[in-house]
DNA sequence: GCAAAGTTAGTTAACATTCGCTAACCTAGA
DNA sequence: TCTAGGTTAGCGAATGTTAACTAACTTTGC
């Protein structure tokens, strides 16, 4: 369990990456933000690596949960995706700050250890989703002229980008409505349906 | 113009990024891997940011023209689309090295000048894009079902994530013909056709 | 009164960049 | 043609800055 001033620590460090990006983030920003010096922070943290470490956890447990339950439900497939990523929405707008870490690969190149639990949490994501669109495939509710993972690219890759989009906005707009309109157009591309050509 | 001197440290830098993130690209590994001296580096080039400006240059001088022409055509759009497209996995596989530099937002953050620079060819890509898609859509070419612009970041999205995904398979698979693929795919979901359902 | 949480004042390492110097190579002009 | 002056591209050493982190001491709250 984290005490009262290492969630602090952890929080600042957040809002500090995504105020000024990872070369932002160092300990003497840290402590200014914080109020402290420099080596209070150290006695919180064993290194700057575990404050990461600490990121990542929080991640970890906003997210925990939310994606086995949708596996195994017995709602269409489409309202699973819906509810998956509705939820990721959540959170982020919850903590917009953790945006850019999580879509950060440059944060953890060199840091092989902290490499593996982003592409834990990434993966876990990816498979979730190709698994549910497999499934819906299965049950003629989503369109199988178009492979499983590549619909699984084309909806992650658009939501990747439209939360990116919203982070350089600023934050700027309500990441929820907007999202929605995102996954009922992504909705429209992928259900079932009848097309008069094909290439 | 450049010299060869010049084409070599660009060259260099853009290796290094590519195999060691930002954080590899230093005037020291830099002038370690031509095999000069680091002061020898700024006999070529007043300083580091120089460099990058340098590698956006490049990157610029390869997609120049590419934009209008497709604008201006009058193929079908989604045969534009293709061409727009194929063309930059054209760039990228002859030169991977730009893909994580130009992809990399975090590498020009704090210099406000080459942000700018970053998004002059992000932003023109995009909205040529959703040029073409209005385009598409007033020909009863592409279905207008869903907005212009959701489709464009649906697009774009998927392109990226897809280029990504590439990266981070160290390049090992071709770029053109998976590439190819994924275009095709995308014009199946956006092809005007006949939905039985919507929402 | 003692342990947790803070401080000041350092350390070491890495970074971009500058300095003074040199060897090799043009290029005028006598 | 040869030589003085200039240029180009390199070098090792040093500078100033900033990073993460540490040692030793003080404060504070139970």
């Amino acid at each position: 369990m984290q005490t009262p001033r290492q969630k602090e620590i952890v929080q600042a460090a957040l809002e500090l990456i995504s105020e000024k990006g990872i070369q932002g983030f160092t300990i003497k920003n840290l402590s200014k933000e914080i109020g402290i010096s420099e080596p209070a922070i150290y006695r919180h943290f064993e290194s700057k690596v575990h404050i990461l470490i600490a990121i990542l956890d929080v991640f970890k447990q906003n997210t925990e949960g939310m994606f086995k339950q949708e596996l195994e439900g017995d709602l269409p497939a489409m309202e699973r995706i819906s509810i998956l990523f509705t939820r990721n929405f959540e959170v982020f707008s919850q903590s917009p700050s953790l945006v850019p870490v999580i879509f950060s690969e440059e944060l953890f190149r060199g840091e092989s250890g902290l490499i593996g639990k982003v592409y834990e949490i990434i993966g876990r994501n990816l498979n979730t989703l190709i698994q549910i669109i497999k499934e819906g495939q299965s049950n003629n509710e989503i369109r199988n002229d178009v492979e499983a993972s590549q619909l699984a690219v084309i909806i992650m890759g658009s939501l990747r980008l439209f939360v990116k989009k919203w982070q350089y906005s600023d934050y700027s707009f309500d990441i929820k409505k907007e999202g929605k309109k995102l996954i009922k157009s992504l909705k429209r591309l992928i259900h079932k349906g009848i097309l008069t050509d094909d290439e």
